[in-house]
DNA sequence: TGGCATTATTAACTTAAGTTAAAGCCGTTT
DNA sequence: AAACGGCTTTAACTTAAGTTAATAATGCCA
């Protein structure tokens, strides 16, 4: 693991308005960044932690993109997830067992490291905290049901019309792209692992996609071109705004 | 909604070791039982609630089996979960919004209300519940996950025998059971939208499954005949004994 | 700048799962 | 005990997606 120099205080972190430590009063905020270890920066396709590891970390997405999954016995992957900047990674209802899945960087990252063992004392110490993770947990709860309904309900046209436009949407709600055109750091057989097909069937849908003239996706960038006729294939329905209220 | 003569008191509730309530200081559970408005009883298949409303209130399952499942624009179905005995319902990220799934009984039910305005203010006054719903939260989110490998990635057979050892371990931590048997009060049609097949697939897979000798399934009672063999097919490696520690 | 590895693309063929349709079973009601 | 509706079971046929295999791009590193 290579460290960074450069530590982001808390206070003016600008992915704070992102994470879990939203809207918590800057006293707060202060408390919070003692409990921080360090702040490390990994290179694309490393591991952040394995599935089976006894992992004792924490951590905040600070920037880049990272893939969670889980792998079978028979050595096929399911992804899980893709965590964007502000998402807190590796935490889980029994924190003392090994870690039941795997993070896995598909850009440079720099995350934000928080023991394990002061969780506990942080979710004592500050309440507040521990409502935050409450709905960031059910927030996430949300978005994995909509992918048992994708993967379970639908074909493979609308499952990866519904990727893209997930992704579009999360992403969008960070940053302003030009275009519909969002970074897309992801290899086809990530797609794949993702909404439950093969390699070879995402790229004959791709092409399908591409010749019905819905969406451009080459060298790492994917471009919305036709969004409506997208969402009504993807049976996509979420608010263009889909910034939740935390409980607090 | 019908409701109950019997209000059962919190802190003789037999129910509350398995859920969100457990291990909390007597003092507290007779605090929080001062929120709850009521205790009813639905018979099997009503609607606790439906997928669209704003709805009011939280749950807490005191007895019986729902279903909780979205429904897609075309119709179709997705069943997300099956809640059991302890389980917390109609929690979500954002409180203000409509529910974004419906909830069916599947037998007769008791259910303890709460009402949703409620939370929040016991969250702040008692910031061990907060964190007893980030670890019920994570939980489900767990089990989540675990369906989403299921459906992504593995055959009819693997998913099937999945889903029976998923309920037959849950409810073994509620009740000990004779027989390897337990009560399974779905049809094969909410089995196929449970595990992302067909009606008419799932009656094949079963029936092959039986003439293996794995299960029997009858008159809504499942027999768990080879523990091991199915355990092996749907690469299912849960802990004997898996009650994970809560947060606090 | 050339070689290597990873990723993308396509075709031909196979199969697991979906579709349609019909008949049988079971529990409930009258 | 007959009649009804909701489940279950099965067969015949179709299709979406998986498999295998080969080739073509792309990007990275020496």
């Amino acid at each position: 693991m290579r460290k960074t120099t450069t530590l982001v205080s808390c206070s003016v972190c600008p992915v704070r308005q992102l994470n879990i430590f939203k809207q918590l009063p800057s006293e707060l905020i202060d408390a919070i960044e003692t409990y921080r270890t360090e702040q490390v920066t990994l290179p694309a396709k490393a591991f952040l932690y394995k599935q089976g590891e006894e992992h004792t970390n924490t951590y905040t997405l600070f920037s880049g993109w990272v893939m969670l999954y889980k792998t079978l016995n028979n050595g096929s992957r399911q992804i899980l997830r893709y965590a964007l900047p502000g998402d807190f990674l590796s935490f889980q209802a029994d924190l003392n067992s090994p870690i039941n899945h795997s993070a896995q960087t598909l850009t440079e990252c720099n995350f934000c490291v928080f023991p394990r063992q002061s969780i506990l004392q942080m979710f004592e110490q500050h309440p507040e905290l521990a409502s935050q993770i409450a709905w960031i947990t059910a927030r996430d709860m949300s978005l994995s049901h909509e992918y048992l309904v994708n993967i379970g309900r639908k074909n493979a046209k609308e499952r990866m019309a519904y990727l893209f436009l997930d992704l579009y949407h999360r992403l969008s709600t960070q940053v302003e792209y030009q275009d519909n055109t969002i970074p897309f750091p992801m290899t086809q057989e990530d797609i794949a692992d993702t909404i439950g097909l093969t390699l070879v069937h995402v790229n004959r849908t791709l092409r399908c996609l591409r010749e019905e003239g819905l969406i451009k996706l080459a060298h790492h960038q994917l471009t919305i071109l036709d969004y409506t006729t997208l969402a009504t294939l993807a049976g996509f329905t979420r608010p263009l705004d889909p910034q939740p209220q935390p409980l607090l």
